[in-house]
DNA sequence: CTAAATTTGTTCGTATGTATC
DNA sequence: CGATACATACGAACAAATTTA
């Protein structure tokens, strides 16, 4: 059970967005050049372009091939952030905790049960100022001791690697965005006025029977904005 | 020219969904099935159920087949009704107007430029609450009489029609979510409290070359989510 | 101004893999 | 274990739109 090669040439050719290589307002190779490139269909490269546009990577200038938009933030691609001013990502804590009853209900768990937890920070790398907050959890009665250990001890997870801890392959995610006013906890760690309000962002990644991960992520609502592109 | 296949079976498959004779819940055709009732290839399938997918109106159950999610508020399909309520459509407006600054950079267009507008409203059928606003602009000085009547004289417009209008193709949109606090003016027509934020969604249809529409709906936080299925 | 080249979009057909029941 | 149904992959051909020669 190997990785879908339409995903291999999206990690390729997202890795050569995030890393420099293809900066924004390029034009990627043609859907040929890729093919012949990685050696697959077109359709496979064209699996691969549709994924990068949905996450906001490229877009269609057709029929003049495809234009890099620039790197995104990784695991909210679907958010982009307002700022110009360079940004990074602490890990703030990773522990096992038990579920919440918000949380239980999103993995499809009992309240109570094991989760990994991975709380995260995004903020501005001149100002310091924080940005946004974001916590992964994921169901540890469903993993093996390798598992656990991808879950609860490397520093970065990414799609793959839950994949792997999981054994699963993951068909798919639902995203849910919302605008509410922060709570106070909030208030106080993203440094915001009581009525300044906050964007939610809350996700659930599925494999074909069972929930297997809830990211939630709060932005102030004047750092990001949801945006999509939608080729219908 | 006429429109793809892949949109016709989309189309049908919508209408079937709106019209109540697919409901919330029920399994759709197989891929193959569908392939045969309609005649098409499997593939041009795919991408129509690709295509409901996106706007939330069906889910992959993979293997088990497509399962319905029922229908959505036509023309704003990834923004989630978070009441139970009946709602309904009022198009509150239509008429030619003056590119405002705004409107002017979305669409490419000069400040002052004609364009025509359609405001419109959603509001519940039983309290007759009002829960968003949404204003339509189009630039009229690319099209001739006929896509004027269409602009300005129909009583609902969908992409089709747009694409009729112009004589284009529409290639795809880009739609921004943010969240914000309302103006005062709505305020008093969404009839909320002066700390109660909006979700705003603006959405760019572009052809290959040009912006061709130019959509902004305002709703209360509280009524709406964005939401998104994604396949990575 | 026209024609060719380029590149994505659409569509077909087929085959095999994989998860669920 | 077999049937079902989606997922992945290959290959080919033509259409449509833009740029270039």
């Amino acid at each position: 059970m190997q990785p879908p090669l339409h995903k291999k040439v999206r990690a390729v050719l997202e890795a050569r967005i995030a890393g420099g290589e293809l900066r924004a307002g390029d034009r990627l190779p043609a859907e040929r050049a890729l093919q012949d490139e990685f050696g697959v269909a077109r359709s496979v490269v064209r699996q691969a372009l549709a994924g990068l546009s949905r996450d906001g990577l490229v877009v269609s200038a057709y029929p003049r091939g495809y234009v890099v938009l620039g790197p995104r933030i990784p695991w909210i691609s679907r958010l982009r952030l307002l700022r110009d001013e360079p940004w990074t990502v602490l890990i703030t804590d990773v522990k096992e905790a038990a579920a919440s009853e918000r949380v239980a209900a999103a993995l499809d768990v009992p309240v109570g049960s094991p989760v990994a937890e991975r709380h995260s920070e995004l903020r501005g790398r001149v100002t310091e100022d924080s940005w946004g907050l974001g916590l992964s959890s994921y169901p540890l009665d469903l993993v093996d001791a390798a598992g656990e250990a991808i879950l609860l001890g490397q520093p970065e997870i990414d799609y793959d690697d839950l994949e792997r801890a999981f054994g699963r392959r993951i068909v798919g995610y639902h995203e849910r965005i919302r605008a509410r006013l922060p709570t106070s906890t909030e208030r106080s760690r993203l440094h915001i006025a009581h009525s300044a309000p906050v964007i939610e962002l809350a996700r659930i990644s599925r494999t074909t029977t069972i929930p297997i991960s809830y990211f939630v992520f709060i932005g102030c609502a004047d750092c990001f904005e949801g945006d999509y592109l939608v080729q219908p």
